[in-house]
DNA sequence: TATCTCACG
DNA sequence: ACGTACGTGAGATAG
């Protein structure tokens, strides 16, 4: 008996490069994808032995037919991969294991599968497993051919014969036609039946069998069910007819050209080692290849569970504690349980459950040795860790190293820098992701002390087999001073600032609902008389239906799924409809509501009526801090309305005041220093007003012709340059055609030559290096700047322009704030440094220090970092938030 | 969970 | 021809 494995390339193709979050290797290379992808098929060919082995794909083309692919584009949230630049890759892999591939002009993967399994069940002595994600594929199962889809993007497969379809869904192969054609399949564009899903889809077979049986016997069915039915039995028919796989395809390829021979050790080798799969190498032994990694050997690491009664054999070895792991569960520190430490000491595993730390004398060695400074331990995310003990009444000192730390500046575009992740990076022993062990979100479990244990002794192992290899890439990238000297001391400062918290005045914040809950009400009932119907406003969809199909007005831009209702959108239309500017105010009073008002009243803690931010540090790809559990970064003063909201922002303390600090046009500032063009250099060393410089000098007008249209102008382009200008951007935000725009920005570059200089040199150096740097040496890599993609190409260019601007920026606040943080401690102030806003500080400050953090603040800010230019920080008081403007 | 919208620097 | 300004987080809807 023959045993032929099918894989439905394209879908696997898919589910490697978009269901994982996206690594990459020093070539840019998707390598977790890529892995993924090897393992897999090492998995398959060790545990299925198989004679025949066969990957299909799509003919000639990189298609899939689900959306998300598309979506790359515009989102934010990852950057795209250049799925036709991996692609080639993926093929030699396949290649290098000696696997057939085979693809058919005018036919897709399924019908290849569709085909081969056809003939498989023919010819009755041949075994076929068929390994696909897309649950179509069942319908294909038979004594002879087992279904194998991939779960969890594609590390696990679940096999399927007809009798696990049939205890799960109680179908026979067939019908899973049918099934598709009652549900649809959205990914695929097959409609279905509009509000059939599955488990009404199943009740309906289960009864007719049939899409067909269903269709006739819809007169049996009930209310809205058989409306439905009778009104999409078209859909239906046609949904069933595309779900079908296609069996008879003209086959070009022989069984004999499927035989699978086994892989050529070499060869393999040589693809493993381009794609720095260095765990496989190791672990594989290719014989007759060269170049083997360079791991440390594995220790063979001893466990202890420390309880009462073993305290003091761990305080005997904490002189010798190298690595220190802190489990805090939740995505909020400070809520977060500690459920246990390990700590590591030589080959020996330390775990403690925390319950023994906080209480019990002899835990009390364990608490002093958590805070003395006086040591050396490596952590794995030390700000979230110190967080949470500082609830705890533990003050952690002592931390030397943090992998999390050094794996964000290694590549602050990684999104895979979980601990696992960064073990794999490394070649470590493989590591449990913390999903696996602890499930995720709402479904958190602690799992039985034994499991536990061991997975945080294997992960403070992972941590110190971290240190050395990080370290030496810090070093290389000459990212070791920003990394001891500033973002290691940062994350310290930025858990005390959080721990403090800033105080809410909670009853002038809900008056102030109760105020626009009343404004709103108003609003919403004007609206619904104008539209002359009640529906939802805060639904985009129906208000589109509302405006463009009930009021007839004109469509001005659509997004994905239908009319866009943006702000944007709405001002265009204001003229033409009275209900216009009414729906804008709600949507800014109700954003008020939702998000400041009700939102952040979820957030205060209502024993003490702080709320407290947490600062993500390892987030911004540009080295930037985010804020979370509440965002304190995004609270409005734009417009007067939001504005007042900063009127609850206060001191803690009776007689205390609020002082910001922020820093005047500081990326300007940094472009200025970093390009050396000499007019905007001149600009700030004359502390001149920038914008009005700038329309000086583009208009080429005297300082008093400069009217408050130019500096608008002017402002505009100088936001443009900062952001990596483009003609089309800045005719969006000035409202003025791309030409003008263009023109625009042609009479800026031919003044600020240095600056036109800057933006040519970057992009170039960024093609040739691979990634940009800010002054300080933090790094980013984009290696989308060599794309053939336009998109994918100009987007690198710009952000290759943007971050070292930005990024530089963010390195200067920080460097005041480590520095602002020693100056408050050495000069024994009771001033508290609170929030950071990207280019401002926030500090609650006593009456009688007032004038003295009025000149030190700023005076700290400025001389954070020697710049050609000065940096100039505006600091004001008052009462709230609101007051020091 | 994806999408849209909107708040900030 | 391509169709976006750079960097974030959060709330609401809809499937």
């Amino acid at each position: 008996m023959s045993k032929l494995i099918l894989i439905d390339g394209n879908s696997i193709a898919y589910r490697a490069f978009f269901a994982l979050p996206l690594l990459s290797n020093s070539s840019g290379l998707h390598t977790n994808a890529l892995y993924g992808f090897t393992t897999m098929l090492l998995k398959l060919l060790e545990e299925q032995k198989p004679t025949h082995f066969l990957i299909a794909f799509d003919a000639g083309k990189v298609t899939f037919r689900h959306t998300q692919y598309a979506e790359y584009k515009g989102g934010r949230s990852k950057t795209p991969p250049e799925l036709s630049e991996q692609f080639p890759v993926l093929k030699d892999l396949i290649r290098s294991f000696g696997i057939a591939q085979y693809e058919q002009e005018g036919y897709e993967a399924d019908d290849i599968i569709g085909t081969l399994t056809r003939l498989a069940d023919e010819s009755g002595d041949m075994e076929v497993i068929v390994v696909s994600g897309d649950k179509d594929m069942l319908q294909l199962a038979s004594d002879k051919v087992k279904i194998a889809i991939t779960r969890k993007g594609i590390s696990e497969v679940e096999l399927h014969d007809p009798a696990l379809i049939k205890e799960k869904y109680g179908l026979v192969p067939k019908q899973i036609i049918d099934l598709k054609g009652l549900m649809g399949d959205t990914s695929d564009n097959i409609p279905g039946i509009p509000g059939v899903g599955e488990k009404t889809a199943l009740k309906l077979l289960h009864e007719y069998e049939t899409v067909e049986g269903v269709l006739s016997h819809a007169d049996e069915l009930k209310g809205k069910m058989k409306e439905k039915v009778v009104e999409h039995a078209d859909s239906a028919r046609m949904s069933k007819e595309l779900a079908t796989i296609f069996r008879n395809m003209p086959l070009e390829k022989t069984w004999d050209e499927l035989v699978y021979q086994g892989y050529d050790g070499p060869t393999l080798g040589t693809m493993f080692r381009k794609l720095e799969f260095k765990s496989l190498l190791e672990k594989m032994d290719f014989s007759g290849s060269e170049g083997a990694g360079d791991l440390p050997p594995k220790a063979d690491i001893q466990t202890v569970e420390v309880d009462d009664n073993r305290v003091d054999e761990l305080v005997a070895v904490l002189p010798q504690v190298t690595a220190l792991h802190i489990e805090v569960v939740g995505d909020n520190p400070h809520h977060g349980e500690i459920i246990g430490l390990a700590l590591l000491a030589g080959d020996t595993c330390y775990y403690v459950p925390f319950a023994l730390v906080q209480q019990g004398e002899a835990s009390a060695k364990l608490r002093d040795w958590l805070e003395t400074a006086d040591k050396s331990v490596a952590v794995y995310d030390q700000h979230r860790a110190e967080i949470a003990l500082a609830w705890a009444g533990i003050h952690l000192r002592g931390v030397s190293f943090d992998a999390l730390l050094a794996g964000y500046l290694l590549d602050p575009t990684e999104s895979a820098l979980w601990l696992s992740g960064l073990a794999a990076k490394y070649g470590l022993p493989t590591l449990p992701a913390d999903e696996e062990v602890f499930g995720k979100g709402a479904k958190f479990k602690v799992p039985e002390t034994a499991i536990l244990s061991e997975h945080l002794c294997r992960k403070v192992t992972a941590i110190q087999g971290l240190i050395e290899p990080m370290k030496r890439d810090l070093e290389s990238n000459e990212m070791h001073q920003l990394f001891y000297e500033l973002e290691l001391p940062l994350a310290g400062v930025l858990a005390s600032m959080e721990k403090k918290g800033i105080q809410v005045d909670t009853a002038a914040l809900k008056q102030y609902g109760a105020e626009l809950g009343a404004e709103i009400e108003r609003i919403v009932n004007a609206i619904y008389e104008a539209a002359g119907t009640e529906f939802n406003l805060n639904s985009p969809k129906q208000l589109g239906e509302i405006l463009f199909e009930k009021l007839q007005l004109p469509p001005v831009k659509k997004t994905k799924t239908g009319y866009s209702t943006d702000a944007e959108v709405l001002e265009k239309l204001e003229p033409h409809h009275p209900v216009i500017g009414h729906i804008l105010l709600y949507r800014t009073l109700a954003k008020l509501q939702s998000t400041y008002v009700e939102g952040l009243l979820k957030e205060v803690r209502p024993e003490t009526g702080k709320v407290h931010t947490y600062y993500k540090q390892t987030i911004a790809a540009t080295g930037r801090l985010s804020s979370q559990y509440p965002n304190l970064q995004n609270i409005p003063i734009r417009l007067e309305e939001g504005r007042k909201i900063r009127k609850v922002f206060v001191p803690s303390q009776p007689g205390w005041s609020i002082l910001t600090a922020d820093y005047s046009q500081i990326e300007l500032r940094v472009l200025a220093h970093i390009s050396q063009d000499e007019r905007l250099m001149e600009a700030f060393v004359n502390n001149m007003d920038i914008h009005t410089k700038t329309a000086m000098d583009v208009f080429g007008v005297a300082e008093s012709e400069v009217d408050s249209n130019m500096r608008r102008q002017a402002k505009a382009v100088n936001f443009g340059i900062v952001y990596g200008i483009s003609d089309y951007g800045l005719s969006q935000n000035l409202n003025i055609t791309r030409k003008d725009a263009a023109a625009f920005i042609e009479q800026y570059f031919a003044v600020f030559q240095g600056v036109r200089k800057y933006m040519d040199d970057i992009v170039q150096k960024a093609r040739e290096d691979g990634y940009v740097t800010t002054l300080l040496q933090r790094r980013r890599y984009l290696p989308e700047i060599k794309a053939s993609n336009f998109n994918l190409r100009s987007f690198a260019e710009r952000t290759a322009m943007n971050t070292p601007i930005q990024g530089t920026a963010a390195d200067i606040i920080k460097l005041a704030m480590v520095q602002m943080d020693e100056r408050l401690k050495k000069e024994k102030l009771r001033s508290r440094m609170l929030l950071q806003v990207h280019d401002e500080l926030v500090f609650e400050v006593p009456e009688d220090e007032i004038e003295t953090m009025k000149v030190l603040v700023p005076q700290v800010m400025e001389s954070a970092l020697k710049l050609d230019v000065p940096l100039k920080a505006d600091v004001d008081s008052g009462l709230n938030w609101y007051e020091a403007k």
